[in-house]
RNA sequence: UCCGGGGUGGCGAAAUUGGCAGCCGCGCUUGACUGUUAAUCAAGUGCCCGAAAGGGCGUGUGGGUUCGAGUCCCACCCCCGGAG
């Protein structure tokens, strides 16, 4: 256990329900919450220079412990002055601790998993061992056996200096039984413990820590979960694991485990999500998301726009886009629909060319910030479930 | 005009040399993507009719040989190269 004192102030100005509006106070600055996080998973945002992201308006991006680790390393990294150094990045950052990087490796996607698809890209089945120490695994690059648990998590996102390090977890599959659903959970809280032992003796001292909260779909795991993290005293939680087989089972998932984090602690939804999925998560409490949706969506031709009944996502490689003389979405004010008809991005996506996947990402990660923006302000204004109907019926998070 | 080479899906091309035409790739269509091993992956795609099962038609054109022809023979049309 610890007891020292907090390296993250949460501030939280408005609420509505259980949905609030404040910031985090970092390190590296303040982050309006509720927030989107954009994923610089092995230190740039896929596609853009963070220059851009700051433009957007993002205050806060996560890096990846487990990426980091393989290449270049976190000594290199070090050296070099620390993860915002190096990457060139003087705003708030938050590492993902690797745990969900396991489960990817023996996996593949989170969707590859549920579907009994073994895994598209991904999934070369890099895992040797997962066990009370650690994790032993294959190095995707090299293919040479690394190994990495608590400490070694802990001490790589020491070395990274981010402003917030994830605890160390197992990501458990949406197979797993209950059985080991539940002792991988207890797990994962010894190795919080462990993590925050490490931490306390060696960790930066303006460094927070986030514990994951796991237990798979079931409530009395979920509750056990919340409980034993939230007896840690860490400085913010996030909710892990898969969270079901689809989206009501998510929705209902988040709804029983959301209220279950203490009140007053900053709470991540790790890796969620989609448009609607936001304001769901917004309107049970949930302060900060990081997805990769919206930058790999932007990747393979789909722009996000008002459109809840195709899943808020619009397919610009399809031919009818070709001339189309109108902007992505109408009204937008990212800097793609500033200039570019859909005419022009349908020809740019097709072609592969790189610019395609920029401009789409920029307009993606500017629909989403405008989500979340809007439902801060609504919040304050306490019109967020108006809001929230208004964007599910079809209005755009610019024009609410 | 003569000599040589060549005409096969929307495109580049295969076809074990007379044995289920169109392998493979591109393009196109559809689907997937939620703490990123994904600017990726999966399925379909000769043409026509049909919702489907299915049917019909297909290797420049027209004949011929053969149980069977993209492949062999004859004539013609077109393209490329060379010679006049």
């Amino acid at each position: 256990m610890r007891s020292d004192p907090r390296r993250l102030e949460f501030e939280i100005d408005a609420r509505e329900g259980a949905a609030r509006a404040g910031r985090l106070l970092t390190a590296h600055g303040p982050v309006a919450t509720p927030a989107f996080i954009p994923l610089a998973t092995k230190g740039a945002v896929r596609t853009l220079d963070l220059g851009d992201v700051a433009g957007l308006g993002f205050e806060l991006i996560l890096g990846n412990t487990f990426h980091l680790f393989i290449s270049p390393g976190a000594e290199r990294i070090a050296e070099l002055g620390g993860l915002h150094r190096f990457i060139g990045w003087d705003r708030a950052l938050i590492t993902d601790s690797g745990g969900f990087q396991v489960f990817s490796l023996a996996h593949g996607g989170v969707a590859d998993e549920i579907k009994g698809r073994r895994g598209g890209a991904g999934a070369s089945g890099g895992v040797l061992e997962i066990a009370e120490r650690g994790v032993r695994f294959r190095s995707y690059l090299d293919g040479t056996e690394r190994f990495m648990g608590p400490e070694e998590s802990m001490d790589v996102q020491a070395k990274l200096g981010a402003d917030i390090a994830l605890a160390f977890d197992e990501c458990t599959p949406f197979h797993a039984d209950r059985d080991y659903t539940a002792s991988s959970t207890e797990r994962t809280h010894r190795w919080l413990e462990r993590c925050l032992d490490w931490h306390g003796e060696h960790g930066p001292p303006e460094q927070a820590v986030f514990g994951i909260v796991q237990g798979g779909v079931h409530e009395d795991l979920r509750r056990e979960s919340a409980q034993a993290v939230s007896a840690t005293g860490v400085d913010g939680l996030a909710i892990g694991g898969t969270l079901g087989r689809d989206k009501p089972e998510m929705h209902g998932v988040l709804a029983m485990t959301a209220p279950l984090l203490p009140p007053e602690a900053p709470k991540h939804l790790l890796g969620i999500g989609e448009p609607d999925d936001l304001l769901a998560g917004i309107a049970l409490g949930i302060d900060i998301f990081d997805c990769a949706v919206p930058t790999r969506l932007a990747r393979h031709g789909m722009a996000l726009a008002p459109l809840p009944a195709s899943r808020f996502r619009f397919d610009l490689t399809k031919s009818g886009s070709a001339t189309d003389e109108g902007p992505l979405a109408e009204g937008c004010p990212c800097p793609t629909c500033a200039v570019h008809t859909r005419a022009y991005l349908h020809y740019l996506s097709r072609a592969e060319a790189p610019t395609a996947a920029r401009l789409l990402t920029l307009h993606n990660l500017t629909f989403l910030e405008r989500l979340v923006a809007g439902a801060r302000e609504a919040i304050k204004a306490g019109g967020f479930n108006g809001y929230r109907a208004a964007v599910m019926s079809g209005t755009a998070p610019w024009a609410a």
